[in-house]
RNA sequence: GGUCCCAUCGUCCAGUGGCCUAGGACACAGCCCUUUCAAGGCUGUGACACGGGUUCGAAUCCCGUUGGGACCGCCA
């Protein structure tokens, strides 16, 4: 056990929750802006809230920062939720599932920023200017908290500025709303980015004001492009839906996102989302920035690709193989699964492996990438001769054809790869592919002597 | 500029004073396997930013320097 760790492990100390001590209950929340899709940063974020909620057996709320009235939209709020859906990050309560603490919009908590904003103005502690709501910040006072993942950070409030808590068109600001939110809905650790950090001592001015304990801050370090500066849009895909989009799978994202700032500690870099919420722990999350690694991503998606079962991996490839034109109506499910059985691993994302099957489909890719026009006469007459005498095996199975090509090579003084090469171009049209009867033997005799004739090279 | 934060291979992590001539993974290079590629196996290149302390002993603690980042909005 973690000592540093304040929140007890339920699971571990054998403690029983709910009921009376529902305060004691960890409740965590991720409360993105409507203003944008969810991006990987908000991602990252969303992600450690789930883990910490879901490894301590409490609560994930969903709380969406609508004060924003330009740039907000309903749009946006969909796609975050349907963002976090396929990372597979659920919450316990939302905009639209509701529940106890609600509503989890800001735009309809107005009431509840004014009120407190009434009592601050009553104490003397805030004043209006404009039709604004100002916070005064005192002089001489030092604030300060402890950070689960940054430790013990204090600064003299005598640097801040009077922060504005609402604004002249009555929508409360985003660091004095996030205060009475965190508050008023019990939320027991604060899990955001790192770049808050300097806003948290405005925060603490107001929980002091207002005579409230401060919930637990843990921040999280920042994810950096390849070239170390914050993440955008310059760094490639920006939403979680283009991950999606461009074949990554939803687990391997979690993985790879859950990789970038923490890790289990042992060398264990590939695991389940279950698995994760295991292993998670705050107090293991590291301080430093991580810049985002396409090529982690990558191996990351491969390996989870390797370990999904077949007809899973089919689902996964199919939306690529129709996206492609290809015929996927016109075979069984059997033979398209078995398909991808023989590609066996290759490709990093369900686009790339649709890239490197399409041959299994239909014969038309194959003869726009491949004419046969290299074959001189003298080695299409002893592709002939032998693929004559392969089509003709009793067996149509790869083991039977490896074996037969094997022997009459060395009968015939042929290297193999000189007949096997030209068989793989005919049939894929790809100089690289699974082992070539694995996929002479998937695509059925009657086919492969379809296109083999079509090269001329079989009589 | 002010305030705050950070600093181990190119990248992601391990390391919480002795187990570190610093470990793993990705990437890269080579070899093996082999009908091609992928996968797999093996090997290699490669880091504690610098300078002072503290200590019998420091990647680990302290101070400074340098370098990076964040915030300083009636955005969140």
């Amino acid at each position: 056990m973690h000592t540093q760790c304040t929140v007890p492990n339920p699971q571990a100390e054998g403690r029983h929750r709910g009921g009376t001590e529902m305060a004691d209950t960890v409740r965590v929340r991720f409360a993105p802006s409507p203003t944008g899709a969810l991006h990987i940063g908000g991602g990252h974020t969303a992600l450690f809230n789930w883990l910490w909620a879901r490894h301590t057996g409490g609560k994930f709320i969903l709380r969406i920062e609508d004060t924003d009235r330009e740039r907000s939209t309903k749009e946006y709020e969909d796609t975050i939720m349907s963002g976090m859906q396929w990372l597979g990050l659920d919450w316990d309560e939302g905009p639209d599932t509701g529940g106890p603490f609600g509503p989890y919009r800001q735009s309809e908590r107005l009431s509840t920023y004014r009120e407190a904003a009434e009592r601050l103005l009553e104490e003397g502690k805030a004043y209006r200017d404009g039709e604004a709501v100002i916070f005064k910040v005192p002089q001489g006072v030092t604030l300060a908290f402890d950070d689960m993942v940054y430790g013990h950070i204090e600064m003299q409030s005598d640097t801040l500025k009077d922060v504005v808590m609402i604004k002249s068109d009555g929508m409360p600001t985003y660091n004095y709303a996030v205060v009475i939110d965190d508050h008023t809905m019990g939320i027991t650790h604060v899990i955001r980015g790192e770049d808050h950090i300097s806003n948290t001592p405005k925060q603490l001015l107001i929980y002091d004001a207002l005579g409230w304990e401060y919930p637990t801050f843990a921040h999280l370090p920042m994810i950096l492009g390849k070239d170390k500066k914050k993440l955008s849009k310059r760094h490639g895909a920006t939403s979680v839906y283009e991950y999606r989009d461009m074949g990554y799978m939803p687990d391997s994202v979690f993985n790879f996102l859950a990789l970038l700032g923490w890790s289990p500690g042992e060398n264990n870099e590939i695991f389940s989302r279950d698995e994760a919420v295991g292993l998670f722990d705050l107090a293991r999350v590291i301080k430093k920035p991580s810049v985002f690694d396409m090529d982690k991503l990558n191996y990351i998606n491969q390996e989870h690709l390797k370990r999904l079962p077949p007809y899973e991996r089919l689902a996964l490839v199919e939306p690529f193989w129709r996206e492609m034109g290809l015929p996927v109506d016109s075979h069984s499910r059997e033979y398209l699964a078995q398909s991808l059985v023989v590609l066996c691993g290759r490709g990093q994302t369900a686009k790339e492996t649709a890239g490197y099957s399409d041959y299994f489909l239909t014969f038309e890719p194959v003869k726009a990438r491949y004419d046969g026009s290299e074959i001189g006469d003298e080695q299409r007459a002893v592709l002939k001769r032998f693929n004559g005498e392969l089509l003709a095996l009793p067996e149509w199975k790869a083991p039977v054809m490896e074996e037969f090509t094997r022997e009459w090579s060395t009968a015939n003084n042929v290297k193999m790869k000189d007949i096997a090469m030209p068989l793989r171009l005919g049939i894929t049209g790809m100089k690289v592919s699974p082992g070539v009867f694995e996929v002479a033997e998937q695509l059925g005799r009657d086919e492969v002597r379809k296109r083999l004739a079509y090269y001329n090279f079989v009589e």
